[in-house]
RNA sequence: GGGUGCUUAGCUCAGUCGGUAGAGCAUCGCCCUUACAAGGCGGGGGUCGACGGUUCGAGCCCGUCAGCACCCA
């Protein structure tokens, strides 16, 4: 065996294996298990969320088909409509083109080839995180049959009215050119400015301070070219008499009617607020409730259309901020400029302030209870559906408290907008005809003869795409075959649960389940479960803006300091961070990243999947798990070195030590702790559990113990230990395979046929379950007894500073029977674990030489000091440890003489502090008269 | 404005049933002892954000406040 774990060659060795044996694949005989993908977009690559995310679903997924559950897990990519489409102009842009200059067809096909190489990127680095994905399933959301499910979903819900065309107020992007949903528009605060105009009066009104004007404050200024209206609040008392009569809009020279709203604050600005149907979500419901003219000033790409005065033609909306301001104040209707704090809706992929802008696009209703022709509306059929699905516990959310994100969410929806202005999508199955005829159907053919359409009428088909979450809302269904009711959808779907992050709780799993409700009638999922944010170690979401950046890979691998540097700094959207970025790189990353390897990085992030908590990453964490694979290595080669072809009759009668039972007992409990956490998903808890086992008790106990038996001459207990060294080794490789499946298999390989075990692949062996007969209270107890007792010979040693070469003499007085007992029957491994003499027990009355002491219950543990000990530091030693009893000791006795306490604590507290003052008092009387002696010296 | 989560050792975080606070990393001392120096052995380090309440007893339950993060409007 290699002297050091290599985590690259290991990974090498069994990554191609595993895939080409087919062994990703459903087999198990037991019940169906599956999981869905959440589709990466072929944007890129995968970031450390991906990889956070994908070691909880192959966890998950290699623990069931461990347990011989019929397992899949189903991978896949998404097309991501919007998000791709702008990195392929990106990338146009950088080599002087557009993709007006290619044309939608060429634009199309350079998108596809943008698709091969991302998604096989991302194929890439599933396969190296070790990801047992079955890839012979593998969807992507514009495979050809994924489309014609996309298709469906449409047409069926159109088939159900729920699914209308109208002219609403969207929300716009100007750069992108196409509407986008509420959700992907995300408010931020900004500093801006708040005007204050003066709208001279019409028709010779006065205010009720004489004045012939009134005055509006806005923060848009160039809307005013577009106001149909002026509100006030019916109640307030300033304008009340206005109502009902006129302004002249400046500038735009229309008089405007003023009315009275209650959707008017009294206390902002000045109480009048200018009113712009066409620019305002809350103007154009007022408009609507007025019957005002809606006039839309902009062009899409939001300059000032022809609606507006000649003079502002053209010009860019900011830009026309600036000349209406400045008109204004040149004809004296400037009244003052305040600051103020603004939400400004920004377009969470362009970036850009979204408008508010009345377009043409298709939407899914969610909000009616009936359709005017009696059928259920899309509240009725699909959004209630789906809120039900959660309460009645069709669906659990884990941890529960998502549920009521979920709620909120659904309880307060809107109708869903679904077109877009892309040419990267699914093409929305709507044809027109010359008269704006709208006929929708799955097909151009199907559509003349479900509509009865003369064949020779022409038709065109709408230029629009889906919203991409109008195909990855079906992902669990289309990727199984739906529409077709296949085997594997039978078998399926309702997929197990679904891995994701709150992000997407809105945008995927709460349409995910309103159509898995809707189109096939029942849920896509039983549980989700919901993962925290990665970030950066100081808490900073990852972004290549921010340049904190961590490519999963480059952990695995390593990469060096100028490697990272020029991943970190090229091709910024700002190439002016640079400098900043690389400061920060250097400080953080002073040599570049150490390689840890796979299973070390996927330990990591179990460790750290501690619920409804974001992650700050931590590489130090990384280090000390690729640490740990490092010990399992070692110990796995102490045990091949002392089990190989050692025992020329392996089935022989075999002894369990005391230290056999104890490890093969602590096993049993750790398997029930196993289970527990991933029923309850707490991978944190179960990467810490089986680290604890295999470090702190297997390595650090458990092999040490077997060092005397295997040296010794006893053939019975010697192939006890052997026996018990394989099997629990064996046993512990299979418990740690979910979490890091390559060392685990690399090393189950050597060890499994030693431990009696046959098989392929540790893949497919069954996961380690507790057998309760195996516990074993009196040996646990054993062990315990005898770790006190060790360590408190190696405290003594340690606090002398005596040399871990020379052997010591020991001696114990006041041994109980069971002491005695215990001594004689472990008086082997004591001697081993501390390097000391033979224990020689001091007989009733025997008084002792001057030594070290420990206290170990009312047995005292000696170190004779003749030569070896010096006076000084023992009496430090024991008066450290005397302060210590004594500060203990004070709080239990103050807590005992509280009255209160007495009356109120059930006996069984009682008993137990009583017991505890006990030793602590016996402790302190045999650390007193211990210090008197030596004190005496 | 409404909501959610968080605040525990120098750092990153666990803490289940309310019963004397744990891990990893870092740190200090000794040790290259035949599985492992990516290691072994031993040690130090905490007013559990603040205040109040419930309780015999609170890191944990309740309330108020502060700070941080996120979501919604």
């Amino acid at each position: 065996m290699e002297k050091t774990f290599d985590p690259r060659a290991i990974e090498a060795r069994w990554r191609d294996t595993w895939e080409s044996s087919g062994w990703f694949a459903p087999q198990g005989s037991g019940a169906p298990y599956s999981i869905m993908i959440p589709p990466p977009n072929v944007t890129g690559t995968l970031h450390m969320g991906h990889a956070f995310q994908h070691t909880i679903m192959d966890a998950l997924t290699r623990y069931h088909r461990m347990r011989g559950d019929d397992t899949l897990w189903q991978p896949g990519t998404d097309h991501a409509g919007i998000a791709t489409q702008m990195v392929v102009e990106r990338n146009l842009k950088l080599q002087g083109s557009s993709r007006l200059d290619l044309g939608r067809e060429k634009f199309v096909e350079k998108v596809w080839e943008w698709k091969k190489y991302s998604g096989d990127t991302i194929e890439n680095q599933i396969r190296r995180m070790g990801s047992s994905v079955d890839w012979s399933r593998k969807a992507f959301t514009m495979d050809p049959g994924y489309s014609e499910a996309v298709i469906e979903h449409f047409v069926r819900l159109h088939e159900d009215g729920l699914i209308y065309r109208g002219k609403r107020l969207v929300n716009w992007d100007p750069v992108l050119q196409t509407a986008i949903s509420d959700l992907e528009v995300v408010q931020e605060e900004k500093d801006g400015k708040l005007w204050h105009f003066r709208y001279p009066l019409a028709g010779g009104a006065k205010t009720q301070d004489g004045l012939d004007y009134i005055v509006v404050a806005t923060t848009r200024p160039e809307t005013m070219l577009g106001d149909t209206a002026v509100a006030v609040h019916p109640e307030d008392e300033r304008y009340k008499h206005l109502i009902g009569g006129k302004v002249k809009l400046p500038l735009s020279d229309r008089e405007i009617p003023i009315v009275g709203d209650d959707y008017v604050d009294r206390e902002f600005g000045t109480g009048c607020v200018k009113i712009t149907p066409a620019h305002d979500f809350n103007d154009y419901a007022l408009g609507q409730r007025h019957k005002l003219p809606v006039i839309n000033i902009f062009t899409p790409t939001a300059a000032i259309n022809d609606e507006a005065p000649a003079a502002y033609r053209g010009l860019d909306r900011f830009e026309a901020r600036k000349r209406v301001v400045a008109d204004l104040e040149a004809q004296g209707l400037l009244a003052k400029i305040d600051d103020h704090k603004l939400k400004l809706p920004i377009g969470d992929r362009s970036g850009v302030v979204v408008e508010p802008y009345l377009t043409d696009q298709w939407f899914v209703d969610l909000t009616r209870k009936t359709l005017d022709d009696g059928r259920p509306g899309g509240r009725t059929a699909i959004t209630e559906p789906a809120i039900q699905a959660v309460e009645g516990g069709s669906i659990k959310f884990v941890p529960e408290n998502w549920s009521n994100t979920y709620f909120h969410w659904l309880r307060n929806i809107q109708d869903w907008c679904i077109s877009r202005q892309l040419w990267w999508g699914h093409r929305i199955p709507a044809w027109y005809d010359a008269d704006g005829n709208i006929y929708v159907a799955r097909n151009e053919a199907e559509v003349r003869s479900k509509y009865k359409l003369a064949a020779d009428l022409a038709l065109r088909q709408d230029e629009d795409v889906f919203d991409t979450w109008f195909s990855s809302d079906i992902w669990p269904l289309a990727t199984l075959g739906w529409p077709r009711e296949t085997p594997e959808l039978k078998k399926f779907y309702p997929s197990s649960v679904l891995v994701t992050g709150f992000d997407i709780i809105f945008f995927w799993v709460a349409r995910m389940v309103m159509m898995g409700l809707k189109l096939h009638g029942d849920v896509p999922f039983r549980e989700v479960y919901v993962h925290g944010l990665i970030r950066d170690s100081e808490g900073q979401k990852m972004s290549k803006s921010k340049g904190n950046v961590l490519d999963p890979l480059d952990l695995v691998d390593g990469i060096s300091l100028d490697e990272l540097l020029k991943k970190r700094t090229t091709g910024l959207m700002k190439p002016e961070t640079a400098p900043k970025i690389e400061k920060a790189t250097r400080k953080d990353y002073p040599a570049g990243i150490e390689a840890v390897g796979v299973d070390a990085l996927r330990y990591t992030f179990a460790s750290l999947a501690s619920p409804g908590r974001d992650i700050r990453f931590d590489f130090s964490r990384a280090a000390g798990y690729r640490n740990f694979c490092n010990k399992i290595w070692n110990a796995t080669s102490y045990v091949l070195m002392n089990c190989e072809e050692q025992d020329p009759n392996p089935d022989g009668q075999a002894w369990l030590s005391e230290a056999d039972r104890w490890i093969i007992s602590r096993l049993q409990k750790v398997e029930a702790e196993a289970a527990e956490h991933f029923k309850t998903y707490r991978f944190d808890l179960l990467s810490q559990t089986l680290y604890q086992f295999v470090w702190n008790e297997y390595c650090d106990w458990y092999l040490e113990l077997t060092k005397p038996t295997l040296r010794g001459d006893n053939d019975s207990a010697k192939r006890g230990t052997r026996r018990t060294l394989l099997r629990v080794l064996e046993t512990i490789l299979r418990l740690l395979h979910p979490l890091m499946p390559f060392v685990t298999e690399d090393l189950w390989q050597r060890v499994a046929p030693l431990a009696g075990k046959t098989g392929k692949t540790i893949m497919l062996q069954p996961y380690p379950t507790a057998q309760p007969e195996k516990i074993d209270e009196a040996a646990e107890a054993d062990v315990e007894w005898l770790k006190a007792f060790i360590l408190g010979v190696r405290q003594i040693r340690s606090g002398m500073d005596i040399s871990p070469k020379i052997t010591l003499p020991l001696l114990v007085q006041d041994a109980a029977t069971a002491d005695a007992e215990r001594i004689a029957r472990l008086a082997g491994s004591i001697m081993a674990l501390t390097n000391v003499q033979e224990p020689r027990l001091l007989a009733v009355g025997e008084e002792p030489p001057v030594s070290a002491t420990s206290l170990l219950g009312s047995m005292k543990i000696l170190v004779p000091m003749a030569g070896l000990i010096d006076k000084e530091a023992e009496l430090a030693r024991l008066r450290k440890k005397k302060a210590q009893t004594e500060s203990d000791l004070a709080k239990n006795l103050a807590r005992m003489g509280s009255e209160k306490f007495v009356n109120g604590a059930p006996p069984e507290v009682l008993e137990r502090e009583r017991t505890r003052i006990a030793q602590q008092q016996q402790e302190l009387a045999a650390l007193n008269e211990q210090i008197g002696k030596i004190e005496a010296l």
